[in-house]
DNA sequence: GATGAAACGTTGTGGTT
DNA sequence: AACCACAACGTTTCATC
């Protein structure tokens, strides 16, 4: 499961994580390998799954998502798996994880606005019991995986 | 705030969330535009903050982090200042929010193993009074943002 | 890993609607 | 204002070493 990464895949893998679109030239460049050398690790480490995918960040506050929230369910019997079959379909729904302790399910949902909220958390009631924490602000966001130096 | 984004331009921003690194000529092979075209629509969302940047995703099971938690934390007295100050720096620490209600911070975070989910909450006590729960599986992870039809 | 060459992609200019 | 066509330049990828 845990792949070996060497210095340079560790600087690689930290301009990818700051821009996905940066050419391997580029890297290149900067760790001191040529392109194809950067572009061989690159492919080895998608390969190896240490990289999962690229994606572009599309803010949600520009995209008519206002509000953030946390929302946890304590699922009644029976209503887990449902939930766990529905949850991929709501596009409120950016994250989700299921947990030890009394919830089961913690999920980072993104809203247009206080009533969008309303209507997400009446569609939850069916599953279980909710509990509900407006987001004020970000202070860490989706930060870069960096060297473990174990 | 909000951007008005015409229907191909969601095209684009859907590609953009499943592949960072393809190409503009293929996204305009797909949705019917000249690379040139992808180009300026991408460089304008770019300007106006509707792409705020492009991520490579590194797996934490492949690069050492075997655990997940999500941890509260509800800050002692004068603590949250120094706490916020400090948690850019806490490698662990993959998603923090400020949230309503009685923790006032809410993270996700990833740990090598049990004994370092123990450190980690050791170093956390001096901020405030910590909860635990840990993550048994990904249900959503980063889902991308949609179309909302309002 | 490097080099060199061919295929491909990006980006700027100019022109069309 | 948005797009296309074309061309110059940079990048990726494949062969070979």
């Amino acid at each position: 499961m845990k792949a070996k990464i060497d210095a340079l895949n560790w600087k690689i893998l930290k301009s990818l994580q700051e821009n996905a679109r940066e050419s391997f030239a580029n890297i290149g460049r900067k760790v001191g390998l040529t392109a194809p050398a950067v572009g061989e690790r690159v492919k080895k480490m998608e390969d190896l799954g240490v990289i999962s995918g690229y994606k572009a960040v599309v803010s949600h506050s520009h995209t008519g998502y206002q509000l953030k929230a946390i929302i946890t369910l304590r699922a009644f019997m029976g209503k887990l798996k449902p939930f766990l079959e529905a949850v991929n379909s709501f596009e409120e729904v950016v994250n989700c994880y299921r947990i030890t302790g009394n919830e089961n399910i913690i999920m980072m949902v993104v809203l247009k606005d206080q009533f969008h909220l309303e209507k997400f958390i009446d569609k939850l009631i069916q599953y279980g019991e909710t509990r509900t924490h407006i987001v004020l602000s970000d202070v860490v966001s989706n930060a870069p995986i960096r060297r473990s130096d174990s």
